[in-house]
DNA sequence: CAAAAGTTTCATAAAAGATTGAAATATACA
DNA sequence: TGTATATTTCAATCTTTTATGAAACTTTTG
């Protein structure tokens, strides 16, 4: 197997200490890291999606933490949060006493989990500051009432059309 | 119209000199700058599409500074991308040196734009980090090999899922 | 039940990202 | 063409987010 055997710069932007990982671990988790950007989540919980996707066993908190060379308090809020949304599992492993996670790679679970519990709760907090618009039209100057009304309901339009699309969206991902 | 006439303290996290914003405004604004962090944008293209979307005319860009108390260089920069994804477009008015802007209120044009923009893109550079992982397939211990083989197959699967799916997403939105 | 092992929490440090403002550039007008 | 007006760019600064690591907490085991 091959091993990079110092810090590794790698494409000008992500420096890993590698020393630990194998040169396909680290892409994979490369491609997650950026994956991860891409949803807007912390680069640590990219790291280790990746990690325990391409590892063949399920690994302990001090593995990856040892083979990402990140501080246990990332791993153990990264965890939490892949565990919240149903990226990563842990598994009983008989005779172990520490706890072992794996990886969920199920494409539709992870955009069910991720939906449900990054999305969608953030969705519904802008709901709740559109109700207390409609008094505030009543000090709008005439000309512009009727403007202002439209706008508003398209607003209302928007959001309940993303509410209601988005599960529909992903029945439609899940087939 | 009712005008607030010092810097209000909002909602215990957006502070907004809002002397220059009604009621209305603030609130339409802030919605949006809400949904510019759902989106991953800064809240400052939210700050400044919500203000054009809530307008009833388009807005020169020191109108948009003026009111919503930012720099030249924050509008300048946040209507440039703006611009990039079509949320909003300048305007002709005659006898007018300067550009006046208005925001693109179509919610088919706003996803087609963001996704096309801001989310494909990105998709994109995914699939160039997966080709060259095949090589690397070589150096792996070979009672793992299966393993790291179907993983990443599973890997191109799901990007080509997604790469797929999105363009019909996007149509699915748009009914 | 005490000690050890494992994990979480949280104040602080470090890094990333956004905003500013002034200089550079571009455009319009006289 | 020269001046005024408008816009863009970008290094420096400020703000927000993320990571760290030590202490607190929990669980296991001898």
């Amino acid at each position: 197997m091959l091993y990079y055997t110092f810090p590794l710069k790698l494409r000008n932007f992500m420096t890993v200490a590698a020393h630990k990982l194998s040169a396909i671990e680290t892409e994979v988790i490369d491609i997650f890291v950026r994956g991860a950007k891409l949803l807007g989540l912390p680069r640590s919980i990219g790291e280790i999606y990746g990690l325990l996707y391409i590892s063949p066993k399920p690994l302990s908190m001090d593995q990856i933490t040892g083979k990402l060379n990140i501080s246990i308090g990332s791993a153990s809020q990264g965890l939490k949060q892949l565990r919240s949304f149903k990226a990563v599992r842990a598994t009983y492993l008989p005779g172990e006493r520490k706890d072992y996670y794996m990886a969920e790679v199920e494409f539709r679970k992870l955009t069910a989990g991720f939906f449900n519990e990054e999305v969608f709760p953030h969705l519904e907090s802008v709901l709740e500051r559109l109700q207390p618009l409609q008094p505030l039209l009543n000090d709008v100057p005439p000309e512009h009432a009727g403007h202002y009304q439209s706008r508003m309901e398209k607003l209302e339009r928007w959001h309940k059309l993303s509410f209601d699309l988005l599960p529909k969206v992903i029945k439609f991902i899940n087939f």
